[in-house]
DNA sequence: TTTACAATGAAAACCATTTCCAACAAAATG
DNA sequence: CATTTTGTTGGAAATGGTTTTCATTGTAAA
């Protein structure tokens, strides 16, 4: 079996599949539906399992993880390097986008107030132009997700 | 009955009675402690309520939101105009703080990619200077909340 | 192999939050 | 003031995402 590209224990088929699901999603994705989809792939996988092994990654800083307004933790495979996420609130369609100086400014601040070991979240929500359209199409159009 | 200060409906004790916690609660509660310190003062407000009140006073923008790690959404009351926070994980001691201008450049970075409706979250978390030297102190010190 | 122990997964537990709905009370009306 | 209207309340039950439990399985080292 092909050892698993990062140091978080031992090689299994489970994370295999978790780790190739995360490949080939570009959105973020909660782990209902990593379960999900791999179950419809024929995979045997279980839910705990998908649970703990994208809780490890986020740990790990493997992957980005963003909290919805709902609750759910979402994640997403993500590119080196420090970066925030454009979100649309509908159909979760993620673009990747870098901040301004935002790491300095944060320890600055953080430092003035005797803070330490900082940490920041920033991410950007809003309605993508395909949403937007299907929106102004008509009301109660928007049943995806909730706001 | 003195009027409620917000526009939200009708006036009730319970509402009275959330307001005065959170005008005299500096740093950020969740909605079952709001329910616990009101109940311990006498209250016979029900969880139920809290909940819906929090969440209507949020929406209206009368207050400031945060969500935990663990998933709790906490409230405090805001001062106006623009800030974000700086929370300890710890203890939630919390620190006003003015960011940069953070609006303009959302506004901006949204608009390039077809983006509308564009809310930012923008918060920081870290551990405080009373937290830390608690937990110099000594391992398993820290027992009072997820990280 | 054999062994040690990490990983798995089904079921149950957890727990913050929401929904239900009958009783209640604020505000409008007569 | 009495009455009606309708928003509000709150206990109980339901929801639903996530975590825990623990017996079983599989990985990797010896």
């Amino acid at each position: 079996m092909r050892p698993v590209p990062w140091n978080l224990g031992r090689a299994t088929r489970q994370r295999a599949e978790i780790m190739e699901m995360l490949a080939k999603t570009a959105e973020f994705i909660g782990a209902q539906e990593v379960h999900n989809r791999l179950r419809q792939s024929g995979s045997t996988i279980g839910l705990t399992t998908v649970y703990r092994t994208l809780h490890a990654l986020a740990e790990a800083g493997e992957i980005d993880t963003v909290r919805l307004d709902n609750g759910e933790q979402h994640y997403r495979r993500c590119s080196n390097g420090r970066h925030h996420h454009l979100i649309c609130r509908h159909c979760a369609r993620t673009v990747e986008i870098r901040g301004p100086g935002i790491e300095s400014w944060a320890q600055a601040v953080a430092g003035a107030h005797d803070f330490v070991e900082v940490n920041h979240t920033l991410e950007l929500f809003g309605t993508c132009a395909s949403c937007r359209d299907v929106l102004d199409a008509g009301p109660d159009a928007d049943r995806w997700m909730s706001t």
